[in-house]
DNA sequence: CAACAATGGTTTCCTTGTCAACTTCTTGGA
DNA sequence: TCCAAGAAGTTGACAAGGAAACCATTGTTG
C-alpha cells in the first residue's frame, strides 16, 4: 500500500514525533532568544540568572550539574555573567577551592523582566490551547521524563 | 493563595510548556546523536545525507533553504560530507555559479542504516504511547507549525 | 559594449559549547 | 610529617554554526 515515490527501508523524517518535536522546540528557542537578545541576554545566561534568583549563592559545579553543562562552560559563563555586572564570583574563605555564584542586585532586577518575556514567548506559542490540551501535553512530557529517568536539561 | 516559597512576579521555569518541549527534545536529539556518533556522521549531517537520498543532485542554497541553515554552514558541511566520501560537489556546466550535491555510492548506501536508527530512537522515546496520544501530540505540534507558519528547521 | 547589479558559493571572524589537561587546594594515609 | 589522591575551577584546543564581507560568474541596461 505504499505510495509510488516511498523509498524502501527510508522512514520519512516527519514520521518521527521527534521530529515534529525539534521542530517546534528550536522555533520556541529561536524567538526566545530573540527577545531576550534586546536585553543583551542569550538563553544561557537566563537560565543561569533564573537559578540563581530562586538560589542564590551557590557553587558553579552544583550549577553544572542542574543545568546539565559542564564545569568548563559554566565557568566561562559566569565570567561573561560577571563583565556585564549580573553576578559576582568569590572564592570561599575556609576552602578556597570552592567558589559562590551569587547576583548582583543588578542581575536580580533582570530577571522579572526575562521572565516576563519568557512568559510572553509561552503565550505566543502555546496561548492558544485549551486547558485540556496543554495538560495533555504536559503530562505527556513529563511523562517520558519519568519513564526515561531524564536527569538535567542539556542545553544543547 | 501563593505558597511561602514562591517568588513575586516570577514565574517557575517549567511552568512553560517550551520548558518541557525542550528538555525532551534535547535528549532525543542527543540520544541521536550518540547512536549516530557510532557511524561517525553528526545530526546535521544525518540531514543533508536524508535530503538528498530523497532528492538527489541538489544546489547548496537550495538545501539552505529547505534545512533552516545559511549557505556558509551548507558550504562547510558539503565539504565534509566530501571529505568522508559521503557525497560529490561538481559545478555546472552551462553556469558555473551553479554546484550540484550528488550521494556517492557509499552516502547512499548508509542512508538506510542512519534511518533505522533514527526509527529506533524514536521508538525508545515514543513507543509506548498508544495511538491516540501519539496522534494528539503529533496534530498539536503540526498544528502550532501552520498557525505561526513556521519554515525549515533551524537545525539549532 | 562597458559598467553595474544580482546571484551562488566561500571565507573570515565571532560566539559558545565540549573535552581534556592543568593548577590549586584540601585531606587522609604511610 | 609529608606526600599522594582527589576535588573545584580554569584554560586551551577544537567543533560547528551565524553574520557579513568577499569572489566569481552571469545578466542587465543605458
Amino acid at each position: 500500500m505504499e505510495g509510488l515515490l516511498a523509498e524502501p527501508n527510508i522512514s520519512p523524517l516527519d514520521a518521527h514525533l521527534g521530529y515534529w518535536l525539534r521542530f517546534v522546540s528550536n522555533h520556541v528557542s529561536h524567538a526566545f532568544a530573540a527577545m531576550l537578545a534586546e536585553r543583551g541576554v542569550t538563553v544561557a545566561e537566563w537560565v543561569v540568572l533564573r537559578d540563581l534568583h530562586s538560589n542564590d549563592g551557590v557553587a558553579p559545579s552544583l550549577l553544572a550539574d542542574r543545568l546539565g553543562m559542564t564545569r568548563g562552560a559554566i565557568s566561562k559563563l559566569a565570567d561573561r555573567l560577571a563583565a556585564k555586572g549580573l553576578l559576582t564570583q568569590t572564592a570561599d574563605a575556609d576552602d578556597r577551592r570552592y567558589q559562590t555564584l551569587a547576583l548582583t542586585p543588578q542581575g536580580r532586577a533582570l530577571v522579572p523582566d526575562l521572565s516576563a518575556m519568557a512568559d510572553r514567548n509561552d503565550a505566543n506559542f502555546f496561548g492558544h490551547l485549551d486547558h485540556a490540551e496543554r495538560a495533555r501535553i504536559e503530562e505527556t512530557l513529563k511523562g517520558i521524563v519519568r519513564r526515561m529517568g531524564l536527569r538535567s536539561i542539556p542545553i544543547d
